[in-house]
Order: structure tokens, then sequence, then C-alpha cells
RNA sequence: GGCGCUGUACCCAAGUGGCUUAAGGGGAAGGUCUGCAAAACCUUUAUUCGUCGGUUCGAAUCCGACCGGCGCCUCCA
């Protein structure tokens, strides 16, 4: 299988250093806010990518890290008048709850910066010993003239850099590219003490201390948004492997942005919609599906109406799987078992994920199994059960398992409680009678009182069905 | 200024030299089924891929120029 690492600019075979195991980092929530959808784009691709290498058999050790301090989450503490350990516990478990309702399979584990520090000091002093960094009253400075591969991979040289600088006037830097390992704490701000008195750890130090911890001082997989390429993954490389003196990572990978109006989607100019919002609007599987249906290097337009139609395409899978689980309840037996090449649906799908996760040709692929076995249901009566038990299956490694469209489990769900399914099959009786009766006026009385309860019915051969809708 | 991404039907979007005289989803139009619906299925909806040149037996795909849109270089997925 291939994948596009941003450092080579190609796609490339994938080979993991240990296989079948892999290992692979996510940059995390930096947690004083909600994250937005723009963000849940990332995490979900992240997801899929993830899912699909254990689909392909590998055991993937997959850690996200959660960004609990930093000046914004200093801020928001002050602007609360709450402490910051406060307002970083808060957003980290609302990030898990989010995470949770994206239906994010869970990292093997999320490291906190604040229960780091010994291996990030670690890891500064290191430096320090090796001549990368130096002390100014207590900040400690990267020297990124140090480090002559600064640069190497956002495609960039520090003279260029250098001359387009825009501001950040320290005067204590050697350069304005150094960046800060170490931070002096001021008044009131959580610190730390350190050989270099109490301070905090800079942003970039944490990933390179604890992708080391958790995972080893050379990973497989290390993804995030396209805005953190530079300055933050490259200050990533220049201090792992100053440090370590080895290769930090095999692969980077960087999603898209989700734009509003071909607008970055950004917290700082304000343009955005927290995932929370939107998950209370459209199931997370529309979602994912909105997300899936392009590939996750470019930029992706945000907006009700796609929204709205990635979220009929979702229900379009779901009226299949419905069916097949209804069928499957039904258990019949008959000679009845159609000529229908699932393998092929397989073999397809590999084949286009293997290609850089082509979620969007994997999506058509989906679809294409949709129309295939609607057409066959269609075509033919009383089909074996069997049958439905095979595309089940199909559903559930791929649509489910993998790219989290679809989920099979529950799925006579209970959206709504205000009416419970004995009422509603009371009522479909009492429409049938009526039905009979050629009382059609009445029939379509029960059905339109139901429709306003959010309970769809659909005359099918076999009888009367029902779906209850999600009236979000 | 440097680095990078991007322009495909009404909308979203895949495809990066012949398998594609261009997937898939949404929308629209017509049809089958149905008491009517819903769901589902069938048909139609780009001889064309920002523009202009070039390379090639052959290009949406390679090269050049030009015109648009976006991002990073400052915290940001």
């Amino acid at each position: 299988m291939k994948i596009y690492n941003t450092f080579t600019k190609t796609k490339e075979e994938f080979q993991p250093l240990n296989p079948p195991n892999v290992t692979m980092y996510m940059c995390g929530p930096t947690v004083y806010n909600y994250f937005h959808i723009g963000n849940a784009r990332s995490f979900v691709m992240a997801d899929i990518v993830r899912r699909y290498l254990e689909y392909k058999g590998f055991h993937v050790k997959f850690i996200m890290n959660i960004t609990d301090v930093d000046d914004n989450i200093i801020n928001k503490a002050f602007e609360e008048k709450k402490s910051t350990i406060d307002v970083a516990d808060f957003y980290a478990e609302a990030f898990f709850e989010d995470v949770k309702k994206l239906r994010m399979k869970e990292a093997n584990f999320y490291p906190k910066a604040t229960l780091h520090i010994s291996e990030m000091i670690g890891v500064i002093k290191r430096l320090e010993e090796k001549g990368f960094a130096y002390n100014v009253n207590g900040n400690v400075f990267y020297d990124v003239s140090k480090f002559s591969d600064y640069g190497k991979l956002s495609g960039k040289n520090t003279n260029d850099l250098e001359s387009g600088a825009r501001v950040d006037v320290n005067e204590e830097k050697k350069n304005p590219l150094d960046f800060t390992l170490w931070k002096k704490a001021k008044d009131g701000e959580p610190s730390w003490d350190s050989p270099w008195g109490k301070g905090r750890p800079g942003w970039h130090i944490e990933c390179s201390a604890m992708s080391t911890k958790h995972l080893g001082k050379s990973i497989d997989i290390h993804a995030g948004g396209n805005d953190l390429i530079f300055p933050h993954h490259e200050n990533e490389i220049a201090q792992s492997e100053a440090c370590f003196e080895q290769k930090f990572v095999k692969y980077w990978m960087h999603f898209g942005f989700l734009n509003i109006q071909n607008e970055k989607m950004s917290k700082s100019l304000g343009n955005f919609f927290t995932a929370r919002e939107v998950l209370d609007k459209y199931p997370a599987e529309a979602i994912r599906l909105f997300f899936a249906q392009t590939n996750y290097g470019g930029p992706l337009n945000f907006s009700d109406e796609l929204l709205n139609s990635a979220q009929k395409g979702y229900e379009k899978i779901l009226n299949l799987a419905e069916k097949i689980e209804r069928e499957i309840k039904l258990n019949s037996r008959s000679a009845v078992i159609p000529e229908f090449d699932v393998k092929k649906y397989y073999s397809d799908f590999e084949k286009v994920m293997d290609d850089d996760f082509n979620s969007p040709q994997a999506v058509a692929v989906i679809f294409d199994f949709i129309r295939a076995t609607n057409k066959i249901i269609a075509e033919n009566d009383n089909i074996d059960s069997n049958f439905y038990h095979g595309l089940k299956q199909f559903l559930k490694k791929t649509a489910e398992n993998v790219l989290g469209i679809i989920h099979l489990d529950g799925l006579s769900n209970e959206l709504n409680p205000n009416i419970d399914n004995e009422q509603i099959e009371l009522l479909i009786k009492k429409r049938d009678m009526a039905k009979k009766e050629k009382d059609f006026i009445l029939a379509d009385q029960i059905r339109t009182e139901l429709i306003n309860l959010g309970i769809i019915l659909q005359d099918n051969k076999t009888g009367t069905t029902f779906k209850k809708i999600n009236v979000k």
C-alpha cells in the first residue's frame, strides 16, 4: 500500500519499521475550548487511516496528545476566573465526549503534557548539553542555526524565513527563528521546577518528549493538520533528531483544512462551528461521510447544503442496512441465494484504500455495492437469510469498521422516545385494516400522525415497516 | 518575497499518459412499482476537464505561458 509522505512530497510504499506493528502519533487538541468541526476533519481522517491499517492486519499503537498547559489556557483561565487545571480538565473532558460522538476509535493512550514535564526537561537538558539550546534568564531557546537540516520538512530555508519573518521581536533570541523550549514563569502562572528555574515547557517540546516516551525514538506515522507543518513539526524534527540522533518520523501525513466560503476555518478568525454544534444537527456517520468523500489532503468547504447532501447519502446506506437487518431477523430459509460477487467489492475497496487511503473512491465502492444489492433484492422474492449475512459482513468490515459511515448495532434506533415500538405496531395494524377496507383517508391520517412523530412508514411486499428518523 | 495547495457537470467530488469518448454522492427531469406515498430500481443530465500554446500515435492527466481561488512563513487541525 502507498502513503503520501509530506517529507518527500511523494507517494511511498508503506513499510513500517517493525511490522506488523505500526506506531502512529496524532497531534491532539489544546484544551482551552471545544474543538471545531475543522479539527474534527483531521481527527476523523486520522481515525480512518488508523482503522484501515488495522483492517490490513497491522497492530497499530495510536497516540493522541492533550496539550493542557499553554498561553491560551492561561488566558482562558484568567477570563473565566478559574484555575488553569479546571479549564484544561473541563475541555479535555469535552474533547473525549466529542471524539466519542464522532465515533472515533479510542486512542491507545492520550498523554497529557503536564504529566510529562520531567521527560521534557530531560530532552531540553540533553539539547543544552549538545549545544542546541541556550538559556537566557530562565528562558531556554532552541538554536536553529545549529541544526543544519532545519526546514527540511516544510521546504523552507532559513534565509527566506528570516527575510520574510513577521514580527516576533524577542530580544533574548539569537535568531528570530529560534523557538522556546522552556518558558520562565510569570506570577500566577502554572510552573514547575527545572534546572533553569521555575517555568513551563514550550509547545513543540511536548510532542518530541511524549512521542518518544510512548512510541520510541523513531516512529512510523506522525499526523496533523497542514498548519502544523511549519513551524510545529519542523521544530519537532529539530528537537528530536538533535537529541536522539536518529530519524524521528518515517511518514509525515497532513490533512487539508475545512474552509468556510473558501477561507480556512480557524479559532482566530472566529468563523468556526464547534464539532458539538454540528453533531447536534447531523449524525456522526453523515459528518464522517462528508469528510470521507474528499481526499484528506486537499481543502474542503463546509456548509449546511453540503452536510445535507452527505446526510442524504448516509440515509441511502442506512436504508439498505435496515433492510438487511430486518431480513436477518426474519431468518428465512429458501433456495433463493442470488449470485453475487461480494469478493469483488472487498478487493475494489482495498485497491483504492491501498492507494494513499483514497476514501472518496472507497465510498464510491460502497455506493456501487449498495446499488447492486438493492437491485438484487428488488428483483428476487424470498431470498435466503445467508445472502443477507454476507452483505452485512461487508458493510460491517468496510463502511463501519474502516470508514465509520454506518453503525450497524441498534439500527432499530431509539431516537424518538415519545412513542414505543408496540404503539407503532398497533397503529400499523389499524392502518392495514383501514387499507383493506379501502378507507384511505384514515390510513393516510395514521401515516401523517406517525410522520409527525418522526416515524416513516414503508409499505413493502411483505408488509409495512417503519423507521424512526432523527428529528434534530 | 519564499514555500506549498488548488481550478473537472446545476452543487460536492474521484481520476494525474491508452482500462475513463471522465467514478461516486446530492439535485433536476422522465419511467417502473404503489390506492397514494416512501424506499428501491431503470433512463437522461460534461464529446468535455480555468485559458492559450506545445510534446505525443494518443493528454483532464506531461511541458510552457497566462488568468483565478486558497494556505503556511505568528497561536491554529
